[in-house]
DNA sequence: AGCTGTTTGCTGACGTGTCAATAAGGTATC
DNA sequence: GATACCTTATTGACACGTCAGCAAACAGCT
């Protein structure tokens, strides 16, 4: 195994402000969302598809494929947002094993209500800081790492391609191992991700 | 109450793209994390901080601080870490109400072990995709948007200062952690305008 | 028909994060 | 030194997500 690729400072300095973008702003939302509907961001999520769809109903797979919902976890959220009025669940006629997940007049009603709110806090926490030009840069760029990202096993693609990446900076950023002794390696720990939490 | 100003197509899109890479890579970080190192994310949230301290200790408030999480979370990480023997509590001398968190040899060298693969999935599913001037781009606009979101958790973040900036590094900890992910709402981007329209 | 494998949804157990309450040590003020 | 107030850390109850396991229903095949 060869030395690891240590991350520059400039390069850590991108690491720690995306990886705490993504907290920054689910805390945001759900906040806000809680104080103007009384909904969690899981509750939102769910109502959403819902909302659009025909019927205002979807079969649970559906809606579990949309969300990228795991099952089990749909089944639970389904569950107590169904004892809270906010839809019920149905049999459906074609497929037996299949759930029909349906609004209610109050789920209805709820997200209708807090979606103006909701969009407002999107622009004023984001679009608002955005120019026009931004907003392109970081759609591209946004979605060109969840391309990445989305592939679970992308381990040894980049071999033949134009991974154009560079590597423009040197490392040996690691200063602060002098203080522990030996390791180098708590510089390095620090290097990779001093915000690694989730 | 005037009629909220609904995203557009091209809003909502990056909106999509955005809001979905939280997500993706907490999925990605963490799962590798497991694997690599049998580890959480939140795990190594913690050793982090305590491998780069001096003595490889803190006192759990300023653990607490450093990473933006609540007294009752740090204490529940801890106590569950203490007892798979990866640190120790001890009392702290000056300050009867205060307690040392401290790395274990066990602590230190895992955590030791598990930053090289971990430089090394943030550098394949990361940094390989993108040019550093796109490296730039992205920094600029993730801080951006992070400043506007305000600080995770942590209050004295780098833009009061504080860090004890060893050298290169170091620069506060951009906490982050608040809560965890909850719904990875991509419908809700949908919402924000499609309620919209109706 | 029967056999087999897959899909669909639910449940219980478990780990984790949040919240409120608690206790105890410190600090300021009179 | 007694009072009130703040800080620090822990705990228990609860909500949520993940996981493994389950059962019923479908689909394909012989």
């Amino acid at each position: 195994m060869s030395e690891p690729r240590w991350l520059t400072d400039t390069e850590q300095r991108m690491w720690r402000a995306l990886h705490s973008l993504g907290p920054s702003l689910e805390r945001v939302l759900e906040q806000s969302l809680d104080a103007d509907a009384g909904l969690s961001g899981a509750d939102f999520a769910v109502l959403v598809p819902l909302s659009e769809a025909p019927e205002r109903q979807l079969r649970a797979r559906d809606l579990g494929l949309t969300m990228g919902w795991d099952r089990s976890r749909l089944s639970h959220q389904i569950r107590r947002m169904e004892q809270r009025g906010l839809l019920v669940r149905t049999n459906c006629p074609t497929d037996a094993r299949g759930t029909f997940i349906e609004l209610t007049p109050l789920g209805w009603q709820t997200i209708e209500a807090a979606a103006p709110a909701h969009v407002e806090t999107v622009r004023r926490y984001v679009f608002d800081a955005l120019t026009a030009d931004e907003v392109l840069t970081l759609t591209a760029l946004a979605e060109k790492l969840g391309e990445r990202l989305g592939k679970p096993g992308l381990e040894l693609c980049d071999g033949t391609g134009d991974s154009q990446a560079d590597d423009a900076q040197a490392e040996g950023a690691q200063g602060d191992g002098a203080q522990a002794e030996g390791g180098d390696c708590a510089g390095s720990a620090a290097a990779v991700d001093t915000a690694a939490s989730r």
